[in-house]
DNA sequence: TCACTGTTTCGACGTCTGTCGATGCCCGGA
DNA sequence: TCCGGGCATCGACAGACGTCGAAACAGTGA
């Protein structure tokens, strides 16, 4: 929970994230924990500023984009900062620092596991 | 805010309802506007009660369920009552008092348009 | 080395939200 | 007609959340 001041970004390891809890809601009640888990997702998307700021870099060149970029949104740069430490966080975008500028980028696994989640396709 | 229409509750229209607001994340920046709508239907389905209540829902047969159904997820029924009404507000269930029962049952319609927004296919 | 810029973290504040018990409304059965 | 059960609403409270300014951190260029 604390992550002090040693690292820069951690980035967020691939195999240590949020990656494998998504059956479709139509399939099977979600336990206590599964629900726990997909919530924190949809929390982190229930934020019109952290939408917006998710939406410029899913629909930036390549899926990523420069904070300068996208820091744009009507709040302050600490909020925007704030935010995309958010959506970090819930694992649905990745950070990169590249000399002085910081890149996000979605990740699609995530984003595709939540979208399956509320396919309603089950019976025919 | 911005909250004054208050939506009696009446099975919310299918024409009047949430339904038009999602085009795909990736395919532009979400205007503020349609930021504020997909975020509150995100928001609906960020807290674990509600997403379990949604789930047992929709994995019901016919995807509707009677309150008394579904109203086991480790709360008080006036909470679950609130989460219902939620969701119901969201557009995402609709509710049908049938006698002395009360169901409520998924709107696929925005639940689809919902997944669709999260849908990454474009770029290629 | 220093100065400058981009980004994150910190601390604080007001608001929103989830939760509960108590209460009220609606319906079916006696 | 009254009674009883299912569900919604009300009012209140604690905790979480979004927001900001100030400050700290990280890299570049001179």
């Amino acid at each position: 929970m604390s992550k002090q001041k040693t690292v820069g970004l951690p980035v967020l390891e691939p195999d240590d994230a949020v990656v494998p809890c998504c059956p479709p809601l139509t399939a099977a009640e979600l336990s206590a924990e599964d629900a726990e888990r997909m919530a924190a997702m949809f929390k982190a998307l229930s934020d019109p500023v952290r939408l917006r700021l998710f939406s410029k870099v899913a629909s930036h060149p390549g899926g990523e984009a420069c904070v300068c970029d996208i820091a744009d949104v009507g709040v302050s740069q600490p909020t925007v900062s704030h935010h995309l430490k958010k959506l970090r966080e819930a694992g649905l975008l990745t950070s990169e620092r590249r000399g002085t500028w910081v890149y996000y980028a979605v990740a699609p696994s995530v984003v595709a596991a939540m979208s399956a989640t509320l396919d309603l396709r089950t019976a025919t």
